[in-house]
DNA sequence: AAAATAGTGTCTTTAAGACAATATATT
DNA sequence: AATATATTGTCTTAAAGACACTATTTT
């Protein structure tokens, strides 16, 4: 017997109790984007939406609860996670955060289980197949404020609260609206997409700010066509508007200067 | 039997393998102020210090590590956190925090160990005690310089340099710095404080910013004394400097507003 | 007086904030 | 022409940024 061997037999031979699985759950984050009459060209509505899955089995059996799933040893928690997600939606190459643990002794009747929750931001297109593929009820994008006021399995209810208020701030702190919106994107768009994960967001001069101030100039930038001329979208207005595209630029954020 | 131990025996009957522990590790940051002469009054030397303890058992025995320790079925990983807090330097009641969770398969070489990572801010003055009680060479404060270029036990290198760079943002966007501060503080010493945590930090014009820009106001207030004057302080300085506060308020930070 | 730290005056440029007005396309 | 969205003009006030200058106390 080799050295480390042995050293793992002394150790595991004193050992106290372990925990019983460190599973991954998800909030998966989307925002829909409906036309209010398919005959007139206007701004459509936008909500953020969650997806969630209702449970088969003992523990919490016909509730709806967070997607997820135990971690293996051969994978970190965050590998585990991205698995999950993928399973669930078929959807890889998004952007998915780690962003709490939750160990409360009693918030899982099947043991010790302590769970790592993250949050993953999905582009309502990439969702479009999944949800007419299996549409067996049992899976289910929900509008925020509804999932909110449901009584979900586990401790998800206060997870999901907990991935909202990282959701928001984040939404006004980095870049992350681009998740949801496509490479090229008109100023009302993105104005909407920050609104509809932060309702009280307001800012009269939006467009001014975000296109004429010095400091915040570099976080997005006009797209040109071919000639050089800025190009613009009529898809939602009457009168096109410039189109623009989010740069590489992170602002850094400080309250000190 | 009741219906719920039977599922749970049900349950486990077909399980996985259980990870081997849940540890929670501590970064333990401090700012620690020297002056240069004791016969002149000045300004002293500030220095962000992290404190890591020598490991005395296989794994890693003989190398410097973070303060840790497995978390209890009974006990939530923030509260095993805490607990491991005061054991090692004896003091409660401080900033505690958790930031990150490491669970690379090969991090720990007893077994699948899944290492949660908080990090402690702790006001000098608490561990002078702690300092001088036990001075066993087997736990000390290194400045966070010399920590990052040590070889620490298990993936610790890497958990200090999150720890770093999670403080780092947290002292440029939030009310962190009255950690290290006295209740009644001058400009003087929360610019001292900022810029040893960030030592990119430069302000030219921080008192006015601080102390005459609408935005800001609110985060700190002057202290008065009795007769409502402003209560000024000479205990670094020739001429008396204005005390000042941190209030309740913390600001919301924006790129969009 | 020299040194060391604290704080103010002043000026220029930029940004915030409010809202009226204009522009461009659709119905 | 009415409507709907996009964008600019204009004005006032606040803040940023630079840097020389003044203030207070110790040595």
């Amino acid at each position: 017997m080799n050295e480390q061997a042995e050293n793992v037999l002394n150790y595991q031979s004193n050992k106290y109790r372990t925990p019983d699985g460190a599973p991954a759950d998800i909030v998966i984050f989307t925002i829909t984007a409906e036309g209010k009459e398919s005959t007139k060209k206007s701004l459509p509505v936008r909500e953020l939406q969650v997806l969630l899955i209702q449970r088969k089995q003992w523990p919490f059996a016909g509730q709806w609860a967070l997607p997820g799933g135990f971690s293996k040893e051969t994978e970190t928690i965050h590998e585990s996670a991205r698995r999950e997600l993928t399973e669930e939606t078929g959807v890889a190459d998004v952007h998915i955060e780690y962003f709490n643990v939750y160990s409360t002794p009693e918030r899982d009747p099947r043991g010790w289980i302590i769970s790592h929750a993250f949050l993953a931001l999905v582009h309502e297109k990439l969702l479009e197949k999944r949800q007419a593929a299996d549409d067996a009820a049992d899976v289910r994008l929900f509008p925020i404020g509804e999932a909110l006021a449901m009584d979900l399995a586990f401790d998800h209810s206060l997870i999901l609260r907990d991935a909202l208020a990282q959701i928001q701030r984040k939404m006004l702190t980095t870049t992350i609206a681009r998740e949801f919106l496509p490479e090229e994107f008109t100023i009302s768009e993105l104005y909407q997409v920050i609104q509809s994960v932060v309702p009280t967001f307001e800012e009269r001069n939006f467009i001014r700010k975000i296109t004429s101030t010095q400091s915040r100039k570099g976080i997005i930038e006009e797209v040109l066509d071919l000639q050089g001329e800025g190009k613009v979208s009529n898809r939602y207005s009457q009168r096109a508007a410039q189109l623009y595209r989010f740069t590489d630029y992170e602002p850094q954020l400080s309250i000190y200067s």
